[in-house]
DNA sequence: TTGTGTGATAGTCATTTTTAATCAATTTAG
DNA sequence: CTAAATTGATTAAAAATGACTATCACACAA
């Protein structure tokens, strides 16, 4: 048994394609099918079914292949060690964001970090916390920046800061006279929502279900940007709540609807997540220092109260 | 990298001689050189310091040695899958026992578990409690029988039986006219002790410390075995503590000097215990089961009272 | 039927792994 | 101090392994 024919195994496990999976592996198809085959000999048992199109894993092999996927992962560690003693700090590094927190700060610490760590090759996709998530318990992410806490026992987090809630009330509404906002005059359905899968929403929710124990799940208005719901908003239809930073670039004319919460106002924690495993902790590390360093300057509230990210 | 190469890494390691760990892996020594300097150069870092005598790990060369092993034992894990898949139970299978429990459990159990599992190849230690942990962890005991609670995160315990201790009161001794002894009547200064290292010894210590906070350690007569401490007891240098299934086997003049404690009586826990991994559980459930139904009938206490077996 | 997509098989070749034999450097024993 | 023994590295040849190309067999769909 080796190392590579459990890889073998995880990539057709995961493209249910034997094809596809020598592709991915960038070696052909027969290879693939003789290893698989080889393993499949050594242990004397079916790990895959392939009278199913596509195939399938039989029920042994699904727990081959978590416990493959296992091996795999410690494997990488081994090189992982190496470069902890080198202090090198390089090589591919997949971080997850999230809809709502990547175009305010993505932009703040990305090219420092570059700047400051060359020989990572940064990949960064936008994805809600649910795929990061997966993909992270998958090893398909190394990290990611999301809301939190996330109450998952295989994810650790490093919060990076604690951003405010702030209101934004377009003239026409009942609140638009007051100065602060408490978070008791929140109504949900004069509010304005991101789309379903969005945290940010289910921590506005979740803000107004403090008061209210019952909340209707109808909304009228949804929208998958907080861009949109600012024009939304401006339209009249209604109040929404926005993440801080997000305050920092409308223009002008808009800022005079923002309307910030007494104290503690209502905050989201942000937080840099990754596997419990620990796998590439010197680019956690350098991820979070830079950040931080970053966000130092343009977050300066001390004193919020948490809101979970988490739909409930 | 290959599971191979880290398996020969860990037997150098282990060996700290790389013609002995091509032995233990029936290979020759210029393979092992090979496959080591081969890892090296692809990590392009040293694991061994060849220039000591006996050769030694390099600072990185540890932290590789304990990944390594993670590695290795978990690919064990995928032959331990099929297997369960199977339901085969069979193999080489390595048990400690400690000597307190050895002769008496032993012979009780051997000859149903051997009858019932012929395909498992028992191979059994007699080893303190401080050699079997650490074999456990490294992976050179699969399983183990000994006193618990052990309180070490990296140990599971399953609890077989609860085993009372009898006094053994020689005639010439205060307490012999007692016809039951209470755990307040015990004097460490005239109670005959196992050497150290037994953990029953600790055990007898713990029970006597109950009451006296403060306990000299330092005591006339030791004895390696428990019948010798009968011997001694005899001849009139004092009690001694003697782990129940011990007193079965003791002639019938000896057996008018038992005392047996007030209820609840004070009791140690024996537990099957086996490394946090759980590998090869399907045999670790197999003794578990031969020795509770071989027990059931020759324990019967209930409301004991349990004394830890760690030095403290 | 004829494609199309899929995985298995056969034959070949380069690479890798292993081995036996040997070497060089140390350590140990007399 | 020298001789013998031990230890790990090196070399060259053999065995094995892994991967490739080409092709096959089967299922399903147009």
């Amino acid at each position: 048994m080796t190392i590579t024919q459990l890889y073998y195994v995880l990539a057709v496990a995961e493209h249910q394609n034997f094809t596809k999976a020598a592709e991915k592996c960038f070696v052909t198809q027969p290879t693939l099918s003789m290893q698989i085959q080889k393993l499949e000999d050594e242990l004397d048992i079916q790990i895959f079914d392939r009278s199913k199109k596509p195939i399938e894993l039989t029920e042994v092999g699904k727990k081959i292949v978590t416990q493959a996927r296992n091996i795999v992962n410690e494997s990488y560690r081994i090189q992982d060690i190496v470069d902890q003693q080198k202090g090198f700090i390089g090589g591919e590094f997949k971080l997850g964001i999230i809809p709502t927190i990547m175009p305010t700060l993505l932009p703040m610490f990305l090219k420092t970090f570059i700047k400051k760590h060359p020989k990572v090759k940064l990949k960064i996709e936008e994805l809600t916390t649910e795929e990061i998530m997966s993909r992270i318990k998958e090893g398909h992410l190394d990290a990611a920046i999301a809301a939190t806490p996330l109450e998952d026992e295989n994810i650790k987090e490093r919060p990076l800061y604690y951003e405010p809630f702030v209101s934004y009330i377009p003239k026409n509404h009942r609140l638009y006279g007051q100065k602060t906002i408490a978070t008791t005059d929140l109504e949900i359905d004069d509010m304005l929502l991101l789309e379903d899968g969005h945290c940010f929403r289910d921590g506005v929710i979740n803000l107004c279900k403090i008061f209210k124990n019952h909340v209707d799940d109808k909304f009228q208005l949804e929208s998958g940007s907080i861009e949109t719901l600012i024009k939304l908003s401006n339209e009249g239809l209604g109040m929404t709540l926005l993440p801080y930073l997000h305050t920092l670039d409308i223009n002008e004319k808009e800022k005079n609807n923002l309307h910030y919460f007494n104290e503690p106002p209502p905050a989201r924690e942000v937080s840099l997540i990754y596997h419990k495993s620990e796998l590439k902790m010197q680019i956690i590390e350098a991820l979070q220092d830079v950040i931080a360093g970053i966000v130092r300057g343009a977050i300066a509230f001390q004193d919020v109260k948490i809101i979970s990210p988490l739909p409930k």
